[in-house]
DNA sequence: TTCGAATAGTTGTTTAACTAACTATATGCC
DNA sequence: GGCATATAGTTAGTTAAACAACTATTCGAA
């Protein structure tokens, strides 16, 4: 049975994700010490809108693997913090495109600088090719359960 | 730099911990299927009391990576449901100890053979000592930034 | 021995996830 | 064209996480 790699006792870490958990907290330290008004969940948000502006936010449900209401009250709170606004899309009036405000494009370097700092932060000690074999067995995982 | 390993645009799912999240909803379902009225983080803090029952409060923030406000609503809930019992300590008046009712003993069997199942649907097609360097990987990580 | 610091736990507030139930618009089939 | 169905988004309710401020008890050192 190649794939019961897992016996009773050693299922802990691994379903409760402690690892990301702790790189949240870090960046969102960060990004308190920074001023930067972000909570981790909006940074993840604007993090799509720097790659695509104006885009629905059924798109940014599957961008961030959040669900619907999820997304309507990140929205909510980002609208509130005058960092996006929703514009009714003219070819189909069901839609909200999601658009940055200028505010909101003057977080993205400052924002992606702490990101990465934390990341390198995290991975020190850790060889890049076990980087990589990590990233590919969470991305299968996370296929497997999609 | 050999540490630098994330360039832009690769950070975001090792930041928001997306497989961890999946694995943790199917396991939920899994649970609402078998009609285990738990969540995962109730769960979580059963797993560590099965295997020592009668821990402190305390011991249980450092278990399960939770500060102690979540804690305390954890087992505010848990004795809503009957799961668990608060017995002062006598050596010690400040805490107190948590202690597993039978109902909450019966669940354990049942709901490991679920988290079992779910990890190993989780990890098919991913070779056993991939598993091991990914484990080793995010213990870094945790170790990191602890 | 007593007073200040540390430790254990609680409460209040904000943000977010998930489910279910809901409204509004669009699509497609008869 | 009209109605069933699917899609986009919202609202309500419960659970949980993080942080700050708080109470109660214990420890330790002058």
């Amino acid at each position: 049975m190649p794939n019961n790699q897992f016996k009773k006792g050693e299922l802990y870490s691994f379903i409760t994700g402690k690892a990301s958990t702790a790189i949240a907290r870090r960046l969102q330290k960060k990004f308190n010490s920074a001023q930067l008004n972000l909570t981790i969940e909006q940074w993840s948000v604007l993090y799509h809108l720097w790659k695509e502006d104006g885009i629905s936010q059924q798109e940014l449900c599957n961008a961030t693997f959040r669900d619907k209401p999820s997304i309507t009250r990140l929205v909510d709170n980002l609208e509130k913090l005058k960092l996006v606004k929703r514009v009714a899309s003219k070819e189909d009036r069901r839609m909200n495109m999601i658009y940055l405000t200028p505010e909101a494009r003057k977080m993205q370097e400052a924002s992606m600088e702490l990101a990465e700092e934390t990341l390198n932060e995290a991975l020190i000690g850790v060889p890049a090719d076990q980087v990589e074999i990590c990233k590919a067995v969470l991305q299968i995982v996370y296929d497997n359960l999609k």
